[in-house]
DNA sequence: CCTGTTGACTTCACGCTTCAAGTCATCGGG
DNA sequence: CCCGATGACTTGAAGCGTGAAGTCAACAGG
């Protein structure tokens, strides 16, 4: 029973497979290329503090951190280490437990934010929301959760009814 | 007119976006992973392997391959060193025009990409095509073709009727 | 034939990611 | 109170990707 399924891909399978593969591989450059240039960041550390801006009191834990931004922590240690040194973050041990390092947005850090958020946003509409009609961006939620939990059971629920943030 | 479009994204555009950018950062993860894993090569070298395996004479000029595969022309030449060592690609100057470097696929290399190539179509299907609907599966190719397009206008035609291969 | 130009590829230095230790604070058991 | 175990983070070496500069073959003009 291991081998149900065909082992190949049919046309239709194929054809989708093809252009979605090279939007897997272009997407996230241009994505960064645009981030790079126009704010100076990788899109690693501009998710980091996005993640930081919106947490409570702009503090996060280094591991709910890491996967809040989806990377490992060893990762996350050396971007913060940089974000730090140019002052966007600041590291404290945790008065509570100091096994935990909170990570800390700084004002300049929330004004870096602020300021590349724009031209983030407007790249990801250009490349992907304009091109899409309303009925392919439902179509794309759909898929995009599909595929997250074939990938990743406990990373949402599927019918969660409340509104995300 | 530079800003004709509203600068953020409403509710429905971001619940796609943040289902779609999660697959965007860990579908490649685990495909990759899956390769590394079960043949001990990295997805970018299957996939000049790949390439190489479907062109004639198995054989295509760097600057091709490089293209075929999504990558800089300077990561090619580093790759293709690599696969060179391992002995699963040969090359070679053009004959017919020096200035060109042709890459060639070795039995060895062609029996790699035939040995790695379905445990990565499992993998594909297991986290891709398993989870999706067949509606799904054409509404993907719909909208991986407008992103696409938005993209690099000149990556391929919009209703190309040939059969692409 | 010589020379400058073009374009394809290669190489090098640098930055980033990963993997495998290493450090450190806390907790539970003697 | 001490001691080993656990878990969170940090560090260091090695590998990979990028961008700039270098090499080399072919061509076009004198």
């Amino acid at each position: 029973m291991a081998t149900e399924e065909p082992p190949w891909l049919d046309e239709g399978e194929w054809r989708a497979w093809v252009a979605f593969a090279s939007v897997l591989v272009r997407l996230p450059a241009v994505l960064d290329a645009r981030l790079q240039r126009d704010a100076g960041v990788s899109h690693f550390e501009y998710a980091a503090m996005a993640a930081l801006s919106e947490a409570p009191e702009r503090t996060l834990r280094m591991s709910d951190l890491a996967s809040a931004a989806d990377g490992s922590l060893s990762r996350l240690s050396q971007v913060v280490g940089r974000l730090e040194k140019r002052g966007w973050v600041r590291r404290t041990p945790d008065p509570a437990d100091g096994r935990y390092t909170l990570a800390v947005l700084t004002d300049d850090g929330w004004d870096k934010v602020v300021e590349a958020a724009p031209g983030h946003v407007r790249a990801v509409r250009e490349f992907v929301f304009d091109p899409l009609s309303k009925a392919q961006v439902r179509q794309l939620t759909g898929i995009g959760g599909r595929i997250m939990r074939a990938i990743d059971p406990d990373c949402y629920a599927p019918g969660r009814p409340q509104a995300g943030k």
